[in-house]
DNA sequence: TGGCAAAAGACTTGTCAAGTCCTGTTACCT
DNA sequence: AGGTAACAGGACTTGACAAGTCTTTTGCCA
């Protein structure tokens, strides 16, 4: 249980690579996704999420292709996986109360918060920074 | 991300009622699937799975039902989770080397298997018996 | 041996993961 | 202005898996 999808797996692939260029230097997309063994195809749709989402900056045309928005040292693993994959949520009454009708009474409750707390603590930590292969 | 199924959450309200009942009081399945507002067929599959990897013992027939196999004190959340959602992988490279070609270089692959540690440490050291309503 | 209760297996339905493909939109370049 | 280089967006496909249901079999007890 709990797994990561492909997606989530592709897009820390993709943005480190990104991360781990140097800084202003624009990269293609087709670079990118051969860079870190993604179809292309499936990795534009990641990176269009990174995009609205405000993490990596885009630009089109000739010259164009992907950016990091900022430092990698301000960058942390949470934000990436949250911006593709949604919010860590170990069960889903911890989103918000009344998803489910026992929660008020359930002793089980505050254990899948605890674990949140926890992952989100230990990503959120973590820095594209990092990461990058020295 | 990291969603529990709805098997998974009606297996603990399931063995939870379970080990709020008296010692050595068999509980019909009926009665468990009533009480924890589970459909009973589905409920069935589930301890099912729970009689396979022993934590609960059945009995068929007149006055028959289930059990806990064990006293709640000794039975872990964790446990619980694992029987019926199988091991706790928040990335598929953390179950053995060779599932990603990428995992002797990856800088990634730690934190992965740190996120399992600890969600895995925290789900071991809670009980039933500290779940059951006092 | 009849009936009670769990075990086992086949089946259904819907959702979602993991892509692919095609068309649009924007920006540069001559 | 026109052409080309790139990302953006939408529709579509395929397969797996979640969440059940239904039916039959197996074991137990009186
Ligand atoms: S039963 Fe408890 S743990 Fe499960 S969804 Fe409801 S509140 Fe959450
Ligand atoms: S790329 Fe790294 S984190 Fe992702 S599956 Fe491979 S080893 Fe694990």
């Amino acid at each position: 249980m709990m797994e990561l999808t492909r997606k989530g797996d592709y897009a820390i692939r993709g943005i480190i690579y990104l991360a781990s260029q140097p800084p202003n230097k624009i990269s293609l997309l087709s670079e990118i996704a051969t860079a870190v063994d993604v179809p292309q195809t499936f990795l534009a749709k990641i990176f269009q999420q990174f995009s609205k989402t405000g993490i990596v900056k885009s630009f089109r045309g000739t010259g164009g292709g992907f950016l990091l928005a900022g430092p990698p040292e301000d960058i942390t693993l949470l934000q990436v996986v949250e911006a593709v994959e949604g919010p860590i949520l170990p069960n889903r009454c911890v989103l918000k109360p009344g998803e489910c009708e026992r929660d008020l009474t359930c002793t089980v409750h505050p254990v899948w918060r605890q674990v949140q707390q926890q992952v989100r603590g230990l990503l959120g930590n973590i820095t594209l920074k990092e990461l990058t292969t020295k």
